[in-house]
Order: C-alpha cells, then structure tokens, then sequence
DNA sequence: AACGAAATTGACGTTAACGTAAGCGGAAGC
DNA sequence: GCTTCCGCTTACGTTAACGTCAATTTCGTT
C-alpha cells in the first residue's frame, strides 16, 4: 500500500494552541518540512533522528524537529547525511561545547572553499558553453546567407 | 590482472610523424585524453564510440577520437552520457545538418539556463554557510570574552 | 466485529559512471 | 617455452538518498 498523504486541504486539526505543542507524529514533521515518511525513517535508521516508541508510533520532540532542520540545512549547502550526522553527535556531546562549535566552524569554512571551487567550475561550463553557442551560431547564420 | 600503464616515461615510440597518423589504440586514447581504458570500453558499450576491429584489438579512428573529445567536453558541461549520445546522434546523420545544429544549439541554451540555476543554487549554500560562520564566531567570541 | 486510515518493518530497486576482479588470448622477448 | 605486456569479455560492486512494494499491525470509528 503506498503512503497516502491526501485529505488535507485546509482542514488541519492543529489549532493555535496545538502548535505549540511539544510532540509530533511523523506525519507532521513530513509535512511540515515537505519530506516523505520514509525520508524521516531512513534518517533514523542512519542515526540523524531518534525519537521516542510510543508503542509503535514514533514521537518525536522539539529536539527531533530542530535536529531535523539542522539536517535539512546541512543538505542544502552540500553536506552528505555522513557529515551531517558526525556534526550532530559533536553537538550532542554538550561538553567542551567551545571545541565543537570550532569544529563545525571548521567544516564550514571548509565547505565554503569547496562550494567557491564548485561554483567557478560551473562558471567555467557556462562559459564554454556559450562560446560554443556564439560558434553554432555563426556557423548557422553563415549557412543562412549562403542558402539566401 | 590489473590493467597496467607502466613503462612510458619519455620512451614513447610515437615520432612527429607517427603522430600524423590516423589510427589510435585504446591506450593511445586513454593516454591522451586521461582517462582509464575501461572508460573508453564504457562508452563503447553506450554508443558513443565505435572503433573498428582488427581481430580482436580495437582500432581508433580520427573520427572516434574526435567524437571522444565532444564527449568530454559534454561531460564537462554537465550532459549526462545518455545526452550526448543523443546529440552525436543527431549529428551523424548528416543530412539536414541545419537542423540538427538548431537542436543541439537548444540544448546547450537550455543547459546554459540549468546551469546558471545551479550557480545561484550554490551563491545560497555560500552565503547561508557564511552567515552560520558568522553566528557561530560570534557565539565563540562572547564566550571568549566571558571566559577571560 | 469489521473497516479504513495510518503506521510499521524489511528488503529489493533506482541512477550514473564507471571500478574491480576473474579469467582468457595473442604477440614479443629471452 | 615461459613470462610479460597488452588487450579482451563478463559480470558483479560501488555511492547517495531515498522510492517502491509487500506483508502486517494498530487505532479509531461505526
């Protein structure tokens, strides 16, 4: 059976004091966050999330939701869930604190250089490609003149 | 066994002369080009090369050499090796030429367009990285200063 | 009790571009 | 005649981040 996300379309029990709620269900966190059920597990499986066995059910806290953000941000600007995850665990440790912090502040750098490299190569692409059009181009136009 | 490119450290038997010729070898091409023989075979498998045979050894062509460099080049600008086939494709039929050009010529504006999306993509993971930098000293330093 | 909706686990599938291993064949050199 | 070198084929492995499917199970209604 594939997973139904549907009947939703403004009819969401959440009132305004229930979103300050401290507890959600998978499904809220997947739809807050425009994630699937199965990214949210896959994510527990690879050690980014653990939230609490109600049962069955999964619950997961503020903590849950905050450490899934972190994730989410940590994709965007290019990191692997690997990555991702070895950062959170040194946020978890919550001792030295300082020395963690200098850690990621230390990966972030890293991945900024990365990220600069990254974009020149692409900056080179564009580049080459449009000369490359300018070139098709002229050779079109010539044609055009020619069978004129 | 291992495929090995031992033995060539300015002892290549290739003369100015010789490298007029019109016939290549797998490695002549590997060589040149920096990539492994089992790429080349890859991209035969794929269609997008297709040296003669001269009993079982295959035999590069000027024209397979040439089409190699489109396809590095395609490859470097981002075409997925199913896209290049296409457009190699497309370009070997010879006929209308015009509109062929007309085609590829769409394509690589198209890609020009994805590519230009990615470079913004990557500008925000830079500039967001940059922040949380900034954030993240700004923490360390307080607590430095709290510190002493 | 039955039903449907939502959730669970487990496992295999997907995509791209090759890497790697295993085993075979022919030519060259000693 | 044996080893090296070079190449060949077949086929499975790799990486990332999930998707998809199957077979249940739990929950809240009716």
């Amino acid at each position: 059976m594939k997973e139904h996300f549907t009947h939703f379309p403004s009819d969401d029990d959440t009132s305004d004091i229930e979103r300050a709620r401290k507890l959600f269900t998978i499904s809220d966190l997947a739809r807050e966050f425009g994630v699937t059920l199965r990214t949210l597990r896959f994510y527990e499986d690879k050690g980014l999330l653990t939230p609490r066995r109600e049962g069955n059910a999964r619950l997961y806290s503020r903590r849950d939701r905050a450490r899934l953000k972190l994730v989410l941000m940590g994709k965007r600007v290019g990191f692997s869930l690997d990555e991702i995850r070895e950062m959170l665990d040194l946020y978890d440790l919550k001792d030295g604190q300082e020395t963690q912090l200098r850690v990621s502040l230390e990966r972030f750098r890293e991945q900024i250089v990365a990220l600069e490299r990254q974009k020149r190569d692409v900056e080179e692409a564009i580049s080459d490609l449009t000369r490359t059009c300018d070139v098709v181009e002229g050779i079109l136009k010539q044609r055009t003149a020619q069978a004129g």
